[in-house]
DNA sequence: ACCTGAACACCGTTCAAGT
DNA sequence: ACCTGAACACCGTTCAAGT
């Protein structure tokens, strides 16, 4: 029934790859209140700290989380269209990540002091392309930013009522334009 | 050391004021991860059990205080102004209260489905005010509220910074601003 | 009606012991 | 290097026992 205690044979074990896998495999379906050790292990079929010889801490896991969702909002960037349009396809696929992951948004959040930089990526980005737009980037980037985060939890709110929440991400859309639109 | 078992003497005991009052004090200055019935029990020199006899959940508890925040919102709404003032006045009043108790946000964001109709009386009176200047009233309401939860949470990150948190407020008072002339 | 103590099922994390 | 088991300090909550 139990295992053995000592380290595995080669080949067995657990990857940091295979933890992070199965974190969010959690966090999309269990929904609750977040990942813990211990069900990521259970669900790893080890113990929960042989979780620790890979990952420090449960906010380092978070953070490790948080960087892999993140970083798929960097890519195809539409390089080659206007600022508008860049700033918006930016803001679509930020406001898609936050609002897919409510619960990872909140734990971020919770303890904030743990993920600075974490969006920093994001956040230049798109600094850099409402310069070239407005005189008072600092002050749209709070707005944008903001809207999108307050949009994902708002969408947390409806997550048992999937029709609403089909809706609610057109009416992000709509807001967004609206925003974007009054920017110039 | 121990006290007695039984039903306490009249006056001594627990009441239900004496819990929320005791509950908000472990919200302001705690901060860490919320308020737990353990840690207020303790905080009212009284068994973690004894609290079920006044609130029937973890969640009630927040519940209930989080009614006696939000309530203090709707005081005073500036009531024979014109509706921009009154809007303006209200999100203040809203986002003050959002952004002096964060981890009470984010503990009712995490469990939404328990908390409908808190902020009910809010939003009403926002559309009703909003349908005076706008025909996308609904449109405006999701703006302005998602602008006012996503600072809040922004604020949150820079709990330990207090002068960047001053100089927070002011922002989001000129975000608002930019944002309510673009109403019209 | 209202409190206590013991108990159950959870957490994150440390530490020594094993291979 | 990497896993286990036991342990510590926490959670929320139930239930029976006390007055």
């Amino acid at each position: 029934m139990s295992k053995p205690r000592g380290r595995p044979a080669r080949g067995d074990g657990i990857t940091r790859e295979q933890i992070l896998d199965a974190a969010l495999l959690l966090l999309e379906e269990g929904g609750g209140q977040g990942v813990s050790m211990r069900a990521l292990a259970a669900q790893l079929d080890v113990t929960p700290m042989s979780l620790y010889h890979h990952v420090s801490d449960h906010t380092a896991l978070l953070r490790a989380i948080s960087d892999r969702v993140y970083a798929s909002v960097l890519d195809d960037d539409a390089a080659g269209e206007v600022p508008v349009v860049r700033i918006r396809s930016l803001l679509i696929r930020y406001h898609g990540a936050v609002s897919d992951f409510p619960q990872l948004t909140l734990a971020i959040f919770a303890q904030p002091a743990a993920f600075a930089g974490v969006t920093r990526d994001i956040t230049d980005r798109l600094i850099a392309l409402l310069e070239v737009l407005t005189k008072e980037a600092e002050l749209w980037l709070d707005i944008l930013i903001d809207h999108a985060h307050g949009n994902a939890l708002a969408f947390q709110a409806l997550r048992d009522h999937p029709r609403q929440a089909a809706s609610m991400r057109t009416r992000y859309l709509q807001a967004l334009d609206q925003l974007l639109a009054r920017l110039a």
